[in-house]
Order: structure tokens, then C-alpha cells, then sequence
RNA sequence: UCCUCGAUAGCUCAGCUGGUUAGAGCACAUGACUGUUAAUCAUGGGGUCCCUGGUUCGAGCCCAGGUCGGGGAGCCA
């Protein structure tokens, strides 16, 4: 038995393999599969003139998602997916499936959520699944091949690290416990023991968000440097997500396709990434600065115009093809293909108008913000879409920091943070900086953030015990794939998404 | 918690200012078609119009309350 995936070495054999009908379409005397095994798809022709009549009447009835072995002759076919073709020679059924519930129509996202046991097993999931496994080894070759050793922090925690997110609470022998919100402050404890560590774990974060960017329980990577500072730190946030999305650009290729990822972005991060400091972003944010000529409210106000012509053509086509249906000169099945047609350019309506609003939230939060916030979603949008590549963004007011963020010694009420905001509106991927070591100054932020004391007094000896600089950050992995893959959805990167509401499958 | 949009067949949706027996496509079943890639033809089965209450001669449609879901704000990776 071989797998899809190998089919060219196979050119020409006959081989045998086993997988799945992912769908099919046959006429008389011929039937074509979508045939898939799990490490890829292709498709196989089954004649009834070389099978024989009863595995032809099998293969024809047999339901989507059945099971079965096809042994078969592999012959080059450009126009096929993946560019092999198998003429099967005989078959046999494996398991035949009951009538399988998703279908080659558009499903909303309830449904398919609902079914993300199955759903996992289309092309575009599982070319998700692909990337997402790439970049995942991607991030342990990259810190591996740089002497990280990986050591994970613990996911029950007796205490809230940053205190301000809401955090699910567990009984732990009668104690009260929270699953980990980051593994930030281990992770400080074990690069004193080891240097160069970075963690690979899950988060989770009980925040009632419905939106594209959060999930409840996702994957963070969290390395953490001794004697590395600010500057130190954003290097190496750089090498690190550019040797990620190139090893997903260089060995991806086909899955990215398959996903219709417009990779023109992706490969900017080959150039250098631009950094700013916080005070110079909020100035392009604000419109008081521009950027290759022109400010943010000239940037929004086009997205603006091209979202109205956008939408101008949607509901152009849209009348032209129901006039052709009406016409009455059309055969039932080109009725049939325009009127799907119209189905799915009114889904996008609804889409333009989605982007029409958030567009408008936007111009006002580019309007209204105020020197000294955090950025929100929108602001992140703004400032990334002016560039197009990734930003870093450096020097936040403390206020908006978390407690342990060193300040900047020339720049002082300035933490020495950084976010890395991803094109395209995919926002915060990676947040770090470099850790306060001035054991009075924790101490009084940990008093000012309103934490409790005893909790923090294993953090506060790493002070007093070889006190050292040092600098780490934090990627959220599932933001990673939502970018590279360019999707619409976080829920998309992960096998089993945990959402607000959403605890099965 | 707030703003906003929505719930009609297994799925995606249509259903006019409230009016006879609620529709289409896909999927499924049966038959016809020798190379298809969501576009062939014919026939067929398939509905608690989210729930509760109200207005009305009459409610899928109007009103009130709820449930669930999409998008966003807040918060964040």
C-alpha cells in the first residue's frame, strides 16, 4: 500500500490505496472519485469495462465518505488535483457510510461547527491542519537549532498572572485553582535555570468574546531569554516569525494554494519589519502622520469607496442574472447554476455590509483615540494596513503594560514592550518585552495592580538570587495559522475549537 | 455586560402592505447519459416556519418576553 502523496514516485505503476470517497460524480459506464487518504486527494476513475459490472454497481452506489482499498494504474493528468489521476483495476468497499451531512453546497458556519468531527476531513481543513502542523515544527526547529530548551509551565495556577482577565476557576483538592493565562512568569523562573527556554502549551482565558480573534483555550509559545534585552528581544521576534513563514511559503506551497492564499503579504516578511514606538503609531493612527504619502483617514476613506463599488458590483450582477433567469430562454440547468450563483453573491452582500461597519468603527476609533490607551482591534487594523508588512510596536505607556514590564530608563513612563501586529487585520501575534528586575518597583506595581502579595514571592526571589536582564515573548499559535493561512476565522486553526458557547463536538 | 444582524425541508435560502393547500436549488431514492471537476434530463419522498404569550375573522410575516447563533465593543494572543 502507498499514499497519495507519493503518487509521482509512482508514475505509471499500478499501486494500491486506502482511503475515503470524499465525493463523486458518474455517468454511464464510469464513475470519478474524489478519492483521499489523509495525505492528500486525488482522483480516481473507476470504467466499468475494467472493473467488471459488481464493483462498478458498488462503486457507484457507494455514499460519500465511504471507506474502501482501490488498486490501480497511475497516470499523469495535469488538469487533476495534484496532477495524478488512478485507474482503478478493482476495489473493494470497506464500510459503507450513512448518508454523510456535508454536502459540495455552501453550509454556515453553525452547522459545520457543529460537525467539526467531519467537517475536519474537507480539503480546505485539512490543509489548514497541514499548515498548522508545519508551523508548529517550524517553531521547534527554529528555538531547538538555537539551543531553547522547551519547558512547559504548569496549566493550574494558584494565582491570576496579570490579574485583570477572567480566568477559569477549578476545585483543586478544595482549593481554588485557574488554568494558566500565560506561563510567562515560570517561564522567567526556568530561563534563570537554563538560559534560553521557551514553553509550547495551552491558554485559556474566560472571556466572553465572539469574535474572529479569540478562542477560550488556545496554544501560546512563550520563550523567555536570559541577559537578553529590549532590542535583543525584537531581533529575535523577527529571525523567529520569518523563519516560520518561509518554511510555510518554501514547503507549504501546495496547501496554501489549496486554500487560495494570495501570498504577495506573506512574502514581505523577507524585508525587514518596520518598528516604531508607540507614540510615532499613534500619530499614524490618529492621521496627524503620514505614510507613503498619505494619512489613515485617506487610507480609510478609500476602503471605504472600495467597499461602495464592491458592493454596487455585487448587486449588478446580481440583478443581470435574475433577468436572465426571468427571461425564460434558459435551460434548467443553467437556471440552476445562476441561481446558486445569486445565493452565494448574497451571502456576500451580507459580508460587504459586515466590513462596511467595521470600516466605520475604524474612522471613528482613528478619530476619537486618545494618546495614553491601548490599542483595539480597529487600531491595530488601521496602523498595520498602512504598511502592509509586520509592525513592531515598542514603548508603551506603563499603564497599559502589564506589571512586570521594565521601564525605559531614557524614556521614563514608557514600558519596554512590544506587540508584533500581522498585516491584513490579523492584529496581535506575538506581545513581549523585557522584565522589570528592580525588586522594589515589582513589588509596588504588584500593590499598584491590586495582587496578592504571597502569591508573587517565588517571582520576587528569582530578584534576589542572581538578578539578571531578560526578555521573552509570547506568540499566540492559532493567530500565526489564521494569518499565514489568510482565514476569515481563528475557530479555522484548530482541531477542536472552545469558543463562548461552543464546548462540543 | 453593551451595540448590531439573524433563526422557514438534512443543507443553503426565497416567501410581496397579514389572506386558500409554505416554495426553489442542493442532498437523498429510482431510471436515462462513455471523461466528469458544485451547470445533463425525468420522477419521487421530505416541514412543530426557534419557544411562550398577545393583536386579528385570519400570523411564517405584526407586538411583547425568552432561547440559540453570527459580527463587533470591552479584554486580549
Amino acid at each position: 500500500m502507498i499514499y497519495i502523496k507519493q503518487l509521482a514516485q509512482h508514475e505509471g505503476q499500478t499501486v494500491q490505496l486506502s482511503g475515503w470517497n470524499a465525493q463523486k460524480r458518474d455517468s454511464k459506464g464510469l464513475v470519478f472519485m474524489t478519492f483521499r487518504d489523509g495525505t492528500g486527494f486525488c482522483q480516481a476513475v473507476i470504467d466499468l469495462n475494467v472493473v467488471g459490472e459488481e464493483s462498478f454497481e458498488a462503486a457507484k452506489r457507494l455514499p460519500q465518505e465511504s471507506s474502501l482499498s482501490i488498486t490501480g494504474k497511475v497516470v499523469k493528468d495535469e488538469r487533476q488535483i495534484g496532477g495524478f489521476e488512478i485507474q482503478v483495476t478493482s476495489l473493494q468497499v470497506i464500510a459503507e457510510a450513512t448518508e454523510y451531512p456535508i454536502t459540495p453546497k455552501e453550509h454556515g458556519v453553525d452547522f459545520l461547527m457543529d460537525n467539526r468531527h467531519l467537517w475536519l476531513r474537507s480539503r480546505r481543513q485539512w490543509a489548514i491542519m497541514r499548515v498548522r502542523n508545519r508551523i508548529i515544527f517550524a517553531i521547534h526547529e527554529f528555538f531547538q537549532s538555537r539551543g531553547f530548551v522547551q519547558m512547559d509551565a504548569p496549566i493550574f495556577t494558584g494565582n491570576a498572572c496579570e490579574g485583570t482577565t477572567n480566568l477559569f476557576e477549578t476545585d483543586y483538592y478544595g482549593e481554588p485553582a485557574y488554568l494558566s493565562q500565560s506561563g510567562q512568569l515560570y517561564g522567567e523562573a526556568m530561563a534563570m535555570a537554563q538560559g534560553l527556554i521557551y514553553t509550547f502549551g495551552p491558554t485559556f482565558r474566560a472571556e466572553k468574546s465572539k469574535t474572529r480573534r479569540h478562542l477560550s483555550e488556545f496554544w501560546m509559545i512563550e520563550p523567555e531569554m536570559a541577559f537578553y534585552d529590549l532590542k535583543m528581544d525584537m531581533d529575535l521576534i523577527e529571525d523567529f516569525v520569518r523563519s516560520v513563514v518561509t518554511k510555510v511559503l518554501d514547503e507549504c506551497a501546495d496547501e496554501l494554494k489549496a486554500l487560495e492564499r494570495e501570498t504577495s503579504y506573506l512574502e514581505k516578511v523577507r524585508e525587514p519589519f518596520i518598528r516604531m514606538k508607540y507614540e510615532d503609531a499613534v500619530s499614524i493612527i490618529k492621521g496627524e502622520k503620514e505614510v507613503n504619502g498619505r494619512t489613515s483617514l485617506v487610507m480609510l476613506a478609500e476602503e471605504q469607496q472600495k467597499l461602495v463599488d464592491e458592493k454596487l458590483a455585487t448587486e449588478n450582477e446580481i440583478a443581470e442574472r435574475e433577468a436572465k433567469i426571468k427571461s425564460g430562454e434558459l435551460k434548467k440547468g443553467e437556471i440552476n447554476f445562476n441561481q446558486s450563483k445569486i445565493d452565494k453573491l448574497k451571502a456576500q452582500l451580507t459580508d460587504i455590509a459586515e466590513r462596511q461597519q467595521a470600516v466605520e468603527q475604524w474612522i471613528h476609533s482613528a478619530n476619537t483615540f486618545e494618546r495614553g490607551n491601548d490599542f483595539g482591534g480597529g487600531d491595530e487594523t488601521v496602523l498595520t494596513k498602512m504598511f502592509g508588512q509586520p509592525v513592531m510596536v515598542y514603548n508603551w505607556p506603563q499603564a497599559v503594560k502589564a506589571f512586570y514590564m521594565k521601564e525605559d530608563e531614557t524614556d521614563k513612563g514608557y514600558a519596554k514592550g512590544v506587540d508584533l501586529l500581522a498585516p491584513e487585520g490579523y492584529g496581535e501575534v506575538v506581545g513581549g518585552g523585557e522584565r522589570e528586575t528592580d525588586i522594589e518597583r515589582l513589588k509596588s506595581k504588584i500593590i499598584e495592580h491590586e495582587l496578592p502579595m504571597s502569591a508573587f514571592e517565588w517571582y520576587l526571589d528569582l530578584r534576589k538570587f542572581g538578578n539578571v536582564p531578560h526578555s521573552g515573548f509570547g506568540l499566540g499559535l492559532e493567530r500565526l495559522v489564521a494569518w499565514i493561512c489568510g482565514l476569515q476565522h481563528i475557530r479555522e486553526t484548530i482541531p477542536f475549537p472552545r469558543s463562548y458557547g461552543r464546548l462540543l463536538p
